[in-house]
DNA sequence: TTGTACGCGTTATCAA
DNA sequence: TTGATAACGCGTACAA
């Protein structure tokens, strides 16, 4: 292997003088905008090729202005649902020549800032928030805040998941109908009968994603003129074990139940689960839905009936649109739409 | 929101400038290095404060000759086993205080190859690979250029997951052993009594996993004095459409099968669909394993014998040998243990 | 304790 | 078609 030298990386300088041609000629080559003789090039690239040489992106960044990179943050790697929408935005950045920068903050909401924090340094040209997040006043201002700090050095904050932070505030939005999938998931419910449909996992009232789908399930009784029975409302978070602690205190008590809402396909698998273990038959005693859609729920037992939510387009939107916004005064807010996946884990309630 | 100028992010000298001082003074306040007066320091973090001042990660990697990032190159974001290495390498980068690049390849091996190279001009500090990958003369040879090319610069390619390149590579190696695991399933199997055991997935001989898991299936029978039928091994993806379809064609014909080893779980949930839909039930009628324990089979019905990995850890010590591999001369090679984990879907044969 | 001058690797500008 | 020079934002050696 000719001419690489040990122990430090070779710069443009020194492919310029393997060529013995100057630095700028080099950099011409290599970006391929501007007029070189073939001869030249070709020398050029043969010392490229004996120095085994790389353009440093940092110096070229520095320069150039940008970093032809994303950064996306996001609860954990792993969880289907998440997964999947980290997966469009990838897919997206790498379509569109970027590299990506991911983190994550496992459900802790100062971590998240502290993160995007982190990425503003890291130049990111997009800063993709990929979830729901908090909704405190507090939080919500510092996202402004933030929000406006890296407009001001032309990145962007992109929410994915999320509703926008307020009116005034710098932000490419994709949200999906958080809300209209609760609302038609219950009111599903409704019509085969159900008067007596629990809902699992409404802690977090502050949380986007909670509330959204928990307003979804109060309006669709009230579409029915119905009220929510609080009694019917259980908290806890979003892993299964808290589907399947909740679905047994609730079976504990005489709540006279058909049906069962979990905020997500995760709480619902707990919830069946407990189900099962109660010696009760989905969903012949008792109805079951979820929300999400990850691939799991149509191996569950029985499948599962969710609310599908557009996964990976949510996630390369997001990228698109951050990354085109100047073209052609794209709207920066785009509202996907949810849908209910009928399986079989609903049927209508038995007679009483 | 005083000071803030828009349309360009601000720099040292700003700072500086707007307290008076010396763009090395606020460098060193920020770095905290350096003896810098507290009244001093006080008037630098005021000016950092008012102008929303990042620090540039670029400009100082630049000079600094580190970028304090560490890439990992993975087949895909969703799938729950690589999930979990990834959320090791992350969580061992953001521990040592890295930020996290990543791009997927999608089973490809000459883009993984492609990405290698991008990160290299990325200046990572560390290159994971995660996963098997291919074993053909030519793609160790390219490898293993590409583990001298990012030595050269101070990086380091790391497998996470996969053999050796070859002996005078400079690689950090962090696998786990498949051989043994499928050979302890297997042996495990047999001891049960099975002696007509479908191995199915075996495609892609030149495959690390793939070769690995099929030789450990072949050792087990030699250990027992038998020899694999070739009959009984079945080719395939990673996928559970595979599994599915491969058990299909395999009930078609009179094989005398008592066991079937997925060469993943994925996989073998094909298989225990393909096995449902015939009528045959697991146990009673025919043994199922598989391979990764990944969460899901736990919750497959009937909850899934099968090979646990380490999955975090795996993507854990890759990232802490790659960084620490000047300290005391760390042993770069690592090789965790695997064991099987029985759950209900084996039980003896029947008697015939 | 603070400041000046230079260099990191690249590209853009200007001149030849 | 090619080259010299300056500049990007930061850290560091050296000087004060």
């Amino acid at each position: 292997m000719a001419g690489v030298s040990l122990g430090s990386r070779p710069t443009v300088k020194d492919v310029a003088a393997a060529a013995g041609v100057s630095a700028t000629t080099v950099s011409r080559v290599l970006a391929g905008n501007y007029p070189v003789s073939a001869s030249t090039r070709k020398r050029v690239l043969r010392a490229v090729q004996d120095l085994d040489y790389v353009i440093n992106a940092q110096a070229r960044a520095l320069v150039g202005g940008t970093t032809r990179t994303v950064a996306f943050i996001i609860r954990d790697l792993v969880g289907p649902l998440f997964a999947y929408i980290g997966q469009g935005v990838e897919q997206q950045a790498t379509a569109e020549g970027r590299v990506c920068l991911v983190c994550t903050h496992h459900g802790d909401a100062d971590r998240e800032l502290e993160l995007i924090e982190l990425m503003r340094e890291q130049q990111a040209e997009a800063v993709v928030l990929v979830g729901g997040g908090l909704r405190t006043p507090e939080h919500l201002e510092r996202m402004a805040q933030i929000a406006r700090s890296l407009e001001r050095v032309g990145s962007r904050l992109v929410l994915c998941g999320r509703p926008p932070i307020g009116p005034d505030v710098p932000a490419t939005v994709v949200e999906y109908d958080n809300e209209g999938g609760a609302f038609a998931v219950t009111n599903y419910l409704l019509s085969l009968g159900h008067r007596r449909i629990a809902f699992i996992g409404a802690a977090e009232p502050e949380h986007t994603t909670t509330s959204a789908r928990f307003d979804g399930f109060t309006r669709a009784h009230a579409a029915h003129g119905l009220t929510v029975d609080p009694s019917l409302v259980a908290g806890g978070t979003f892993d299964r074990e808290s589907g399947y602690r909740q679905t047994k205190a609730l079976l504990t008590r005489d709540t006279g139940m058909t049906a069962v809402v979990g905020i997500t396909d995760i709480v619902a698998s707990g919830v069946l689960a407990a189900l099962h273990e109660a010696g009760l038959r989905v969903p012949e005693d008792i109805s079951v839905a979820g929300y999400d859609d990850i691939p799991m729920s149509a191996d569950l037992n029985p499948p599962l009936t969710t609310v599908h939510i557009p996964h990976e387009e949510l996630g390369r939107s997001a990228v698109r649109l951050a990354l085109h916004r100047d073209d052609y005064a794209q709207d920066q807010h785009l509202m996907l739409g949810t849908h209910v996946v009928i399986r079989k884990s609903t049927a209508p309630p038995r007679e009483r």
